[in-house]
DNA sequence: TAGTGGTCTAGACCACCTG
DNA sequence: AGGTGGTCTAGACCACTAC
């Protein structure tokens, strides 16, 4: 294994068990390197991987920071719903159920890594651009993975979702997986889009990630897109 | 601006010029760097930013490559459905019109950044995947980036339709923009998919960009997603 | 064996930010 | 002024490929 690749590693164990926390500094490079024993150079095409990863931020002249997830991340890098000429807003998440389940659906059960019967959270959400509804977001959770999770904690979570996750249970989504369909609004999305049954919705099947590929979250959002689009992020690199 | 994005501009001028064609090698990275007055590092600092983009190929012990579209690249970074249980297989491509328009779409004219009322080639496709119709693309080109365009080039094609663009017409598509949304089947789709009028289909619109960020093609794809997905890649980095 | 890219070093100097 | 990341140098050695 490369010796940067090692290094690394090292990082993310470091900021997988807390003991460098979202939002801290990391030591300088200098130092970094001088700890780890490599030169700069090495060391910098570590941390290049996880900038480029979105798991580090550099900032010139202030340092290198544990990524947390604030606004911004979730508007860039995990909401996907745009309106149709262009315009990224960020929605209002309106809370619609939270309820404790046991997984029945096998293909859930695949994408968490667990098996069907154990328990999760189930929650609804309405996700709202310009007062209108858009999204339906049913999300579910592992509860082994979020345990002391409330109702009262998740409807009065101070920032995003996957913020209250990173503070409140020290998991920290990564990256995402999302398969897509279109599918016929059933009652319940017709009843939280506002659409007639049967109106043609995009579903997105998403697996959350966390540090070592771990699924954290599995959600399903269905999409009215009679104004607003799915947007594939193919951004430019570089 | 840093040396190494001049350096990278020019490798790309190099590309875009045709002074390198797709498939060939370029110098070695010692020449590279002697030639372009800089040192390795910054050498390969600029081809590391052109390898991200998939636009060069770096083969250790062999040599850097112009990238080819072959039908990998366009299986891995360019097609984006798949079987639901995961299975990626290239379609087979049945041509199923071509014709010499004008543009009346302002959405289409936007998107190539041409006008409406000018000339474009119209190419109705449809793709198999297990010998059951799943998607059909309506792609849209230019004329006047596609002079000498025939149905029988198109049709006759040793390979990919990127790999026609890119050998026949010096056109090189380098990545793709995609907002998707979920329709009804029309009267065309359901007849060229095989499903009754309505039955919700996800259509992605694409505009694929060559050097320099311009359109060169504009596709739309009606996929039947009865067995199959979209898959968004956010594929792992590293 | 000779040539290629892949990794790594041990610095230097610059631009930027903060106190 | 002092510290940070951003860029750049001029090499070295290694692993891989082809002949």
């Amino acid at each position: 294994m490369p010796l940067f690749r090692a290094v690394k590693r090292a990082l993310l164990q470091a900021l997988e068990s807390g003991v460098i926390a979202p939002g801290e500094a990391l030591p300088s490079e200098r130092e970094l390197a001088l700890c780890f024993g490599v030169s700069i150079g090495t060391l910098r095409h570590a941390v290049d991987e996880l900038v480029a990863e979105h798991i580090l931020v550099r900032r010139q002249g202030r340092g290198t920071f544990a990524a947390t997830h604030n606004a911004d991340r979730f508007l860039f890098q995990f909401f996907h719903v745009e309106r149709r000429d262009g315009l990224r807003e960020a929605p209002r998440v309106e809370l619609a159920a939270f309820e404790r389940v046991r997984i029945d659906d096998e293909d859930v059960a695949d994408a968490l890594g667990i098996r069907v019967g154990e328990l999760a959270f189930q929650v609804d959400n309405r996700l709202l651009l310009q007062g209108r509804a858009v999204v339906h977001d049913r999300i579910t959770l592992p509860a082994n993975l979020f345990r002391g999770m409330t109702e009262k904690r998740f409807r009065e979570r101070p920032s995003t979702i996957y913020q209250l996750y990173q503070s409140e249970f020290g998991i920290n989504v990564v990256r995402v997986l999302e398969r897509a369909s279109a599918v016929g609004a059933d009652r319940l999305a017709s009843r939280m889009l506002g659409v007639l049954p049967g109106t043609p919705l995009m579903q997105v099947r998403r697996t959350a990630l966390g540090f070592a590929d771990k699924p954290v979250e599995y959600r399903v959002s269905n999409i009215n897109t009679a104004q607003h689009d799915y947007v594939s992020l193919h951004a430019k690199p570089a």
